[in-house]
DNA sequence: CCGGTGTGCCTTACGATGTAAGTATCCGGA
DNA sequence: TCCGGATACTTACATCGTAAGGCACACCGG
């Protein structure tokens, strides 16, 4: 910006230049595609290079973290009353996850969760919007990960095969191979390898704000 | 049992057996620890003869996954009403998740679901259970999704560090590591890190029963 | 101008991994 | 007795993450 590079030289890398090329490669041809030779050669640099930025291969899945959440579309905070909030904030999180399906991988192997500024903001007004509902804050943790749990494994359902089996699944074929002793699974598998809808999630996150609703005015305790 | 082994052979090799030890090294170690090598090195064997069991390691996957689901406590079907059923089963659901803990990884890593029996019977018991109510076919997926999503999303949570850093974590030090334009976290820090609860799990549990309880008389549309 | 200094990239190399291919061994039925 | 099909073993290879060290160029005080 200020500065532009000399014109001879290749653009730097950066942390935050791998982590998206990584996403990027993630996006295209799945979390197993990867790699530190594949990364380097994507930006077109050797492998041993890329640990000048990034510490290890889970550092780096950290950083794709990061990169992920990086461009999370906060709602802004102007709009409605907490419920809308919540609604909204709820449908930007997992269109973050859906954008890039194998995310979700990334969760469930990374150890060390991130703690940069960007990727954590979504988190904070989270918080802050339950906070305003008038929780304590054991509540506000309560809710929280009711939330936050119902969305990530909704979306690891959506993603990973449990339902919606991709967009051209024979329903038949399935059928056939589940046993007879199942009855109800084998009636159900069209329903349920039907891809997830904005409609079923939604419906899920109304069954939760209402859970939170009756719980404002009377305070009741949590156990 | 039937014919007990002559005593100069090894016990042979199967896919159950592969598959078990693969969990045990995988709840002893991590699913890091988890090699063809090391699993064949575990039963007396060279890593090649486990191809004889299980098509890849893709496939060890999912028959470990199958292993995990094996011994899925499904409580007695005669307990109570559907509320009580559903409590049991998302209770079970839970527990058997966390007896294995990376068992997440093996979920959001696999590909292609089983089909085996065991491993889907605690999916069509709870489809049983939800058509029970009086749900239509559209409903019934519904609210599984619900289910399943939140549950898988909480164990998701409580095992894989967002919340619930472990037991020995500083919670000074996690306080420290946060960006102050974060206030919300910072100020949470102390409960977010605290280990998921049963009572936080239940509350969930127990707003979507509400959810569902709430529409059976009634029966208006999902959307 | 000049030589030191450090940062960023490259080269080489190693052990571990998944698995393809071929071989040996055992066991039950003809 | 012989044979065919499982089952296990051996060998080998491409690929992975990454440790160790080298090189080149930008920068800076003299």
């Amino acid at each position: 910006m200020s500065q532009p590079p000399k014109s001879t030289t290749r653009e730097p890398l950066t942390r935050d230049r791998v982590a998206e090329t990584a996403v990027q490669v993630m996006d295209a041809e799945g979390y197993g595609a990867v790699t530190m030779r594949r990364i380097g050669r994507e930006l077109g640099v050797e492998a041993m290079s890329l640990y000048n930025h990034v510490a290890d291969k889970d550092d780096l899945v950290t950083a794709m973290i990061d990169a992920v959440f990086g461009d999370f579309a906060l709602p802004p905070g102007d709009v409605g009353d907490w419920e809308q909030q919540i609604r909204l904030l709820a449908r930007s999180y997992r269109a973050a996850l859906l954008a890039h399906p194998d995310v979700i991988q990334l969760l469930a192997e990374n150890t060390q969760p991130s703690t940069r500024m960007e990727s954590l903001l979504p988190l904070d007004t989270a918080l802050a919007t339950l906070r305003s509902i008038g929780l304590s804050d054991q509540e506000v943790v309560t809710a929280y990960r009711m939330f936050g749990g119902f969305i990530i494994g909704y979306v690891m359902m959506e993603t990973r095969g449990i339902m919606s089996l991709g967009d051209d699944i024979d329903v038949d074929a399935v059928t056939a191979v589940i046993p007879d002793e199942l009855p109800n699974l084998k009636q159900l598998v069209p329903e349920i390898c039907a891809p997830g809808t904005e409609a079923d999630f939604d419906f899920g996150i109304e069954v939760m704000i209402r859970g939170l609703r009756g719980r404002v005015p009377e305070g009741r305790d949590v156990g």
